[in-house]
DNA sequence: TATTAACCCTATTGGATTAGTAGAGAATAT
DNA sequence: ATATTCTCTACTAATCCAATAGGGTTAATA
């Protein structure tokens, strides 16, 4: 499970991919509003998310934030990462956050760790290839909407 | 992440799957030492897979625990399903344990839900097509140990 | 330069979950 | 009977999650 961090997260880059055009600085208080977040909880997110190079902010009046770069270039990967710390199942998985398990014997036959790997590789994939950009656009395709089906 | 319940779970499944040829019970206390596991923790684990329907026990003296099946017909998928409640990345993709996102407009437009819906698609791809049986052989392949390469 | 708008930062909190531990109870073989 | 072994309930310490609180800092502008 994904945390309602990371979720709320994701909801409020959408809206500032949807804004990325315009140039504009986006207020706290309307993402929290448009997207139905708690605005203080919010801050904490956009916080980490600008400390992790995904956004920029501006103070004072006429201030805000918008996406430090473009949504084409912003995976739901890096945001996972640095919301969660990882996109791992197991810390003796993750390159990022790596921490060996104390209970294992031996990292390279554990079986446990071979199938998980395959997870996460499955998952790093998927993630690491998804934009922001390819998120916007998929809301609007259907066929990429397989539940729809 | 998956939970140390999970893994030791699984730990001991494996142990239980080498045995299953020999038809005989299994002691908590060997599995426990066997994988380095705590045992009171190991128990409960145990009655939530015999519950579950993976595992049979007996009590007594003679007693023990021993798959309720043959080793190629439980999956990883199963296992974390009991142990987790779900395979899910968000609540509102589980089949098992389904619940609303209550922040959440529109289920079916919603691009948060049809990127991580990919993911638990593999995910279920992955675990739900890998058996006790699968792992134990796994172990001693080396063209499944791509980090071996 | 005073005011106001906006983000920045630290601390705190209530509740849930995780990772166990403790101990009595029930079943079974001998 | 009694050893043994699983069963069940309860408890606990530590951590994490999902916020909330409140003052601090920066910047525009009148």
């Amino acid at each position: 499970m994904i945390s309602k961090k990371t979720k709320y997260a994701l909801k409020a880059l959408l809206v500032l991919a949807q804004n990325f055009e315009s140039q504009q600085l986006t207020l706290i208080t309307d993402l929290a509003l448009k997207e139905k977040l708690p605005k203080k909880f919010l801050e904490l997110i956009l916080l980490d998310l600008r400390n992790g190079g995904i956004l920029v902010s501006k103070r004072g009046k006429g201030g805000g934030y918008k996406l430090a770069k473009n949504p084409e270039f912003i995976t739901i990967g890096q945001v996972i990462r640095i919301l969660e710390g990882t996109l791992s199942p197991l810390p003796c998985l993750s390159q990022k956050a790596y921490r060996k398990c104390e209970e294992c014997l031996n990292e390279e036959t554990c079986s446990v760790r071979a199938v998980m790997k395959e997870v996460r590789d499955a998952t790093v994939r998927i993630l690491d290839a998804t934009s922001l950009h390819d998120m916007l656009h998929r809301i609007n395709t259907s066929e990429s909407l397989s539940y729809v089906i």
